[in-house]
DNA sequence: GATGAATGAGTGTTCATTCAT
DNA sequence: GATGAATGAACACTCATTCAT
């Protein structure tokens, strides 16, 4: 078959997580992508019918990439403490290039019924959540229900990143100087966890 | 016959507010919001106008109704201590009742440009941060920008109630049982913030 | 009957005719009449019951006073000539006063069938039509149907009214200058009509 | 199947202006214009986006080709009587194809602030009222400003045309009477103007 | 593969109108 | 006599979606 076939497909995918994830355009329309993407509304719906399922695709595969980065650092032959520091890395870089994917998650799943948990973590998570217990059991972290452990290193992640505009006006922070206290938190948050 | 003294405006505000903000339905629409509140849509707009209005207006008031608690808090007269376990309390009951308010207010400000920092809290934040950084001169928490402390407090209590649609799904646990592991953390977040 | 019988009526009146015919309000609606009068929108109603019948009233009324005045004059005994120039002067204190008169005149007949000349008129005219006549036959004015005579007339004097922001705009005058041409008509139109 | 090149814009706009302009229906809504059209209303928007644009176009059309016609009689080459027929013959052909523009358009100025003279017929009046004011020097007219011998043209034209709905009343006459009243008009103008 | 034309359902909003007081 | 509350009908407009090409 010729190269006939375009790339046009992954441009609309792409220029849809731009604008959901990182402008925060989510309410962006079928009109604002394809507006974005530089085509026709129709070439939108050409390709994935409904303006849902153009969504739910872009979401599950976002979720399935993030997932699958994680679970790579989760099962990797490495000290527990390397672990937990590759997965703050992984998703302070996710968070940073894709601010809003969390908030958009937020609000996508509780207006459409999506079901969103991929089934690729659950083999790296299970076994994961094991390793924090053992960790416990050595004494480097605090004994408690494991999730816990991994809801506070996402909790200490995530939450100041979606909510910078709010934090920013709360502490009357310019960009710079949130980016500053932002990146402060790498270390900060491996202190929190571990003793 | 209707009540001699209508609550009809404050029924309103208060469906709207239930609906944005405890049943998460972020794009409920004026007739949404009549139809919950039993009555006509034009009645919603006899009201308050515009639908804009209306939002800014439940949004500003449950803004300003959980600042003055919080800042009420901060300015106790008691120790430190008893009162982050106060803030705590505080935070956890505004988020079980409306786990939704922040993921709102997060959108709203990221389409709107709203200006949601109340004046109310200024003061009592000033001190409070100040409060926080003469424990950590005292030795009891850890040495940081006080703004970490704050942050870390709300990451802690907020990130879990908003995401756990996602969090149930994601550690396959019913309501019961996530509402169990949540009602555990008020302990392990004083662990984890002091000493 | 007590005196409390009060002038509101008579004020919903004059406020509508005001807007309507004076400040060209064409589309002014029942709140903007309430406004205008300082009361409520529902007593608009509580008098009139619709607007459809303020504005028939409204109307018939206007045209009755200006039929009887232009009837008044057109029955007074007085040369022929004397009567053209009051006729002038009534029409033209009319269209100053009321310059949107008769545009709001011509919609209204068209979006809805009222049913306007009075019976007031009917025998005036007639009779100033036998009259117009009877100059012809005397050779002061040109001979045709004497009711082009009346057309010509007010054409002459309405038409450069109603398209005043029109003419202005046409040949560049501002209120002023405008008034002054005006003004100038009055000699000029007897002069077109006589002889 | 739909004509190759589709004449629906056409279609809409020749419908809004037989509405407006013809049968005198000035609050003709997009639904109103869309029904006449035979479509459905969001044609009318896919097409001209708003009503106002719709009304605006319209508008500007309308006059532009009137200006057009008007300024070709003005800038001919043919003695001045001449040009005053033609001015009267375009005028009133004008006047019997859209009776409503006028009054149309007076409504419209005073609601809405449309910038309405064009530019097409500045060039073509300036110099015509040079050459009406040479005219005057002739004594084939009267002498006064020649913006009056302009107005008065008009006047004599527009306004009977304007109040037809009024006059046919006043002087219960049937449609093809006054039709009959106002084709003697034609001389009976050129009389009034000239000597 | 891609698009312009057209539509239908729904949204916020306005307005005249009614009704109980 | 006068008003505030509430409603229903209509309006302009938007948007996702379809269809013929």
């Amino acid at each position: 078959m010729p190269a006939k076939d375009t790339g046009t497909e992954e441009l609309i995918k792409s220029t849809a997580k731009k604008l959901f994830f990182k402008e925060g355009k989510l309410h962006a329309t079928t009109q604002d992508i394809a507006d974005a993407a530089g085509m026709n509304r129709s070439a939108v719906h050409y390709y994935f019918r409904t303006r849902d399922q153009l969504i739910a695709l872009v979401f599950s595969e976002s979720m399935q990439a993030l997932s699958l980065r994680l679970g790579e650092v989760m099962s990797a032959k490495m000290p527990f403490r390397k672990k937990i520091q590759g997965l703050i890395d992984v998703f302070t870089n996710e968070m940073m290039e894709y601010p809003f994917q969390e908030v958009f998650l937020v609000t996508e799943i509780n207006t459409a019924g999506h079901n969103l948990v991929t089934k690729i973590v659950e083999g790296p998570v299970s076994s994961f959540l094991n390793e924090i217990e053992k960790e416990m059991r050595l004494g480097t972290i605090e004994k408690t229900d494991p999730k816990h452990f991994l809801i506070n290193l996402f909790s200490l992640l995530s939450y100041p990143i979606m909510m910078s505009p709010i934090y920013r006006q709360f502490f009357a922070m310019d960009e710079q100087q949130f980016a500053k206290l932002i990146s402060e938190r790498r270390e900060l948050i491996m202190r929190m966890l571990f003793k």
